[in-house]
DNA sequence: CCCTCGCCTTGACGCAGATCAAGCTGGACA
DNA sequence: TGTCCAGCTTGATCTGCGTCAAGGCGAGGG
């Protein structure tokens, strides 16, 4: 908690893994240089906080390595987690000075942050990099509208079962797995996460992910391994339309 | 479904109703008169399409009077709520060609149209319609977190309490009501559209909304007609922050 | 004026998932 | 090598909300 979480990596833009995908993919070598001047970089061990929601919020940043969460928490203590944030993603707004969620870092995690007001500058000077976040975050807004399904209207096993295939996606993505042949993946979250992600109780995980191995949907190795023999089944399991017909 | 939908109105877009806070608030006159050249209005009346989710989609849109609302549907017919559009709102995304949601109106509606096409081309010379979008949608997208609490974690009254707050702040906003006294408002969606918006069946709707009356957090006059006598009382059940405190 | 139809309310009952409780498992550390 | 403990599993029971069913109410049309 109150570890030195600061380290300065000496990286330079353009060899950045996230490069072509953050925010500041559309940017020219100068403007690179520019956005040099007023990054840091700040790494969080798994499980750490890495602000609290209303805290003062003086950065704006991209996820370079790692998983963080946002979450909202009530004031009896019940929590709902509102956005899983991979490489490339952004975390912070523009315009506001205070955190509206924790974020949390769910594995180790890696974060390129700017000084909000410098960026901020840069932002209405530099419109391609306010045209690359507006698209990124209708992005984000496609992805909590289809969250808003899940939690509204899907069954505890669907919503396994959707969680399951969207961690399998994005990984795929991520290391840009070619396609068929069974998926395989680490869950990024402890029982407890899915179950603040996806509106449960971790008992009730627990006995969903147990009912889909039972049935073959999935296989499991040890307790954080996945194996998913048939994508399509899992899909239909989701209650996602099986076209797997995908926007964004 | 196949009446006369497109209506001309022939207004101007500097006395328009919307014109401070819509997509086009920060637009010169200059700006405003390129606008009107893409521009066409459509009428829509209560309980109308206004497009599937699917359908190609060649133009993007504000809502000039009346809601809209963006709705979610599975295969085997559940239904969820995703989008709740007020006059200023913005339907559509640059980029995209295809509508991604159903879009309905639940009351009368005005939009307001500009060709995709024309209107992509200006938001790349005009940056600050592009800005101004980023932060509409940015807005959205917390709301969307927000709902994300609501479908996750409330009880089925916490809901019906939580939505009533909703429409009591927008409809004040909305006629800039300045403050105290009793709050006094319509319903604008029927039992059945607050199911799908709150994740709930129509069923427990009724009851939850006979319970707070019962209760006198709200009073009921006919079935629309809501007055909150203590806004504190009803946020309270909701559940949220009763510091009010309200980021946006 | 009555009939109809969409919208809403209320009751009875059942079940998915929450809650409460007990124990398992495997990695870290002495 | 034992023990500790966070994370997980599984069982028993409870309950909030869904489901099924039967009317009520009020606006519009004949």
């Amino acid at each position: 908690m109150v570890a030195h979480d600061l380290v300065f990596h000496h990286q330079q833009c353009h060899d950045c893994p996230i490069r072509h995908r953050a925010v500041c993919a559309r940017c020219e070598e100068d403007e690179l240089s520019r956005l040099e001047k007023m990054k840091y970089y700040r790494s969080f061990q798994a499980g750490q906080t890495v602000i609290w929601s209303g805290d003062k919020m003086d950065f704006v940043a991209s996820v370079v390595s790692g998983i963080a969460t946002l979450t909202q928490t009530m004031e009896d203590g019940r929590r709902q987690m509102v956005g899983m944030l991979l490489p490339s993603d952004f975390v912070g707004r523009p315009g506001r000075t205070h955190a509206a969620y924790d974020v949390t870092a769910t594995t180790d995690l890696v974060m390129c942050c700017f000084r909000k007001k410098p960026f901020e500058d840069m932002m209405l000077e530099t419109p391609h990099i306010g045209q690359r976040l507006l698209e990124m975050t209708l992005d984000e807004l496609d992805a909590a509208r289809e969250w808003m399904l899940l939690l509204g209207r899907k069954t505890a096993r669907e919503k396994i079962a959707s969680l399951m295939a969207i961690i399998a996606r994005r990984d795929a993505a991520l290391r840009a797995t070619d396609g068929q042949g069974p998926l395989v993946f680490d869950l990024p979250l402890t029982r407890e996460e899915m179950a603040d992600y996806l509106g449960l109780t971790l008992e009730t995980v627990s006995r969903q992910i147990s009912a889909l191995k039972r049935d073959g949907v999935i296989q499991l190795e040890g307790k954080r391994h996945i194996v998913v023999p048939d994508m399509d089944r899992l899909l239909e399991e989701a209650g996602d339309d099986s076209d797997g017909g995908f926007l964004v």
